[in-house]
DNA sequence: AATAATCATGTAATCGATTACACGAAAGTA
DNA sequence: TACTTTCGTGTAATCGATTACATGATTATT
């Protein structure tokens, strides 16, 4: 059923060799206008479609991208994957999904498998244990195939990247404590291997300096970004001798957290206690007591990512394209810290 | 660089045929086992890497399979993906996701695409205004492709599919309400071209019937899955002569958007009102009023349609298997209807 | 009219792997 | 010893499209 229709069923057909047909339909301008007529005409009337793998085979470009994170089913690579995608589709390519769920060897068997299935390229958020030294990556950059980190990246010669300003944003929020008249202001980070949590712990540390108040170490506190962690966090504060007055989570699931696990304990938000949280989550502006948190544009940062792998699918060789992309964070100020706005 | 290594360059460097070294890789009995483990041995010496694409023209199968949603920044359809991408990983099958954004044309385009692409399977959920007589869907059945939908299903023959219990979960939600209390019982719906939509109401409609209370049409409305929505949806209830004192949604954000206007209107939830939601969407359960909603277990419904998805892929044509998966329902009870339980 | 230039198409190799068929060598049988 | 199996490999076609090179047919040039 449905036999597969070939050049060589069109040549056959016309008395012609499916080299003119391949050429005629490629509108290869050595072919005589009639003749590319007719073929396209019984080619259409015949119902025939390109073989891409047959294509893929000779050109070794396989018109699929991959693309590599933690999880998929989270709001911010979610909307980042939907980006790239609706860059990429009117280009032709397909995007091709893998998790790692935070291993290092789920992601080096990803990267082999992606560059064994020919991908034109790869893009992709590192995990939380990756190591830029392992030969994946090399392996990866030694096939020429573009390779390209969106928000958590790392170093490596080579390799693009499209990120925000972490450090903007950590820094924005902050200070933004500071105005609300917060001056004990404790921070949730996460696993400092990440240059995100990293970036974002050096703004805030910055914009206490800045504002003249004293770094506290006590008031750091390493979470991971879950609502009980927030709540653990809060536990541990609210027992130092002097507990802070106000948290910038590096997570709006911990600072989710840190807001359920304050309720409970009759502490009054904003006015006595202030959250921020980071990723603007969908559901920190839905909560009647809605959440103060940093927009990383996902949407934009998987439509640019895309926009970096176009450029440089096509420039061969030898020149090392090594492009980074910094996005500008942008603080959506909620009612979570807002004593003066609402 | 890093030359392609090729069953050719092993032929020739052991001074043997690519057929043997073929054979030798595949582990055919034929061939000795010395010159097996030689080949072998070689192969990784030289870093051999088969070539999924030469492999993928000759035997006609990819290894990738093809996801198409409406979108996939929701977390349903994120999770959905996950699970399918998690079943469908250890087999060595790829996943391309597309997306449709609720357009009959990028749906038709991208089952074409695909088939183009040579998957070996088609895993969907169809839009709001998927017509099951286009031409497409013939044209992937034409092909063998196994084709499987999800949540959003179709009738056609042929083609296989992994749902929840729609009518249970609308008859379930709908009875917790009237236990709750309530009986003037308004109902938010969705498309009607959609099964799963036509099927909450039906539910709906039953638990009605069963516990003797009156179907009204006037409580009806059919409202787009948006906060927005929700909000405009009560605003005319509540002109009615007799409005109602609970809202069934067959969408949580209409649920949410119920809630703030009624909030809004200082009516007492869950007291005065009770709303109950469909999706478990994670802001429901993080919500200050938690949200009732319907759990759909999406991680669950992946898996299982990758599951349907293997048991067909091998099965040698002409016998067309249709098998009709039915997952059941969870009703999450929380705040915005609990007047017993909390 | 003879020669050169141009045009349109055909021939055959190529991408990398698999596999039906063929064949020589070794082993088994009578 | 002569004949049949069995075993291990080689030969060559195949999957479907592209393309460098070759070739024959026109057309242009002088």
């Amino acid at each position: 059923m449905s036999e597969k229709v070939t050049i060589y069923d069109i040549a056959e057909k016309l008395n012609i060799t499916a080299a003119t047909v391949s050429r005629a339909l490629n509108n290869n301008p050595k072919i005589k206008e009639s003749t590319r007529e007719l073929v396209i005409k019984t080619a259409a009337s015949m119902n025939y479609k390109q073989n891409k793998l047959a294509l893929a085979l000779k050109s070794g470009r396989s018109n699929n991208i991959g693309v590599i994170v933690p999880r998929i089913d989270s709001n911010f690579f979610a909307s980042v994957i939907r980006g790239i995608e609706e860059e990429l589709h009117p280009h032709g390519y397909q995007v091709i999904i893998c998790q790692t769920h935070e291993s290092k060897k789920r992601e080096n068997e990803n990267l082999y498998t992606l560059i064994d299935a020919q991908v034109d390229g790869i893009l992709m958020s590192v995990t939380d244990v990756t190591d830029e030294n392992d030969a994946a990556f090399q392996y990866v950059l030694q096939k020429n195939v573009p390779l390209i980190f969106f928000d958590r990246s790392k170093h490596i010669e080579g390799v693009s990247s499209v990120t925000i300003n972490d450090f903007r944003g950590g820094y924005l929020t902050t200070k933004h404590l500071i105005n609300e008249g917060c001056r004990k202001i404790a921070h949730f980070s996460g696993d400092q291997s990440l240059e995100i949590f990293k970036n974002r712990f050096l703004g805030y540390k910055q914009a206490l300096l800045d504002h003249g108040i004293d770094f506290k170490e006590e008031y750091v506190i390493y979470t991971k970004s879950a609502v009980e962690a927030g709540k653990e966090a809060v536990d541990k504060l609210l027992q130092l001798e002097t507990p802070p007055d106000a948290i910038f989570s590096a997570s709006d699931f911990a600072a989710l957290g840190a807001i359920q696990e304050l309720k409970e304990r009759n502490i009054s938000i904003p006015k006595e206690f202030c959250v921020a949280g980071f990723s603007n989550e969908p559901f920190t502006k839905f909560m009647e007591l809605s959440i103060t948190s940093v927009d990383q544009s996902p949407l934009e940062m998987g439509k640019m990512s895309a926009r970096v792998f176009l450029e440089q699918v096509d420039k061969t060789e030898t020149i090392k394209i090594e492009k980074k992309v910094v996005l500008a964070p942008e603080l959506h100020i909620r009612k979570s810290s807002s004593r003066s706005t609402f």
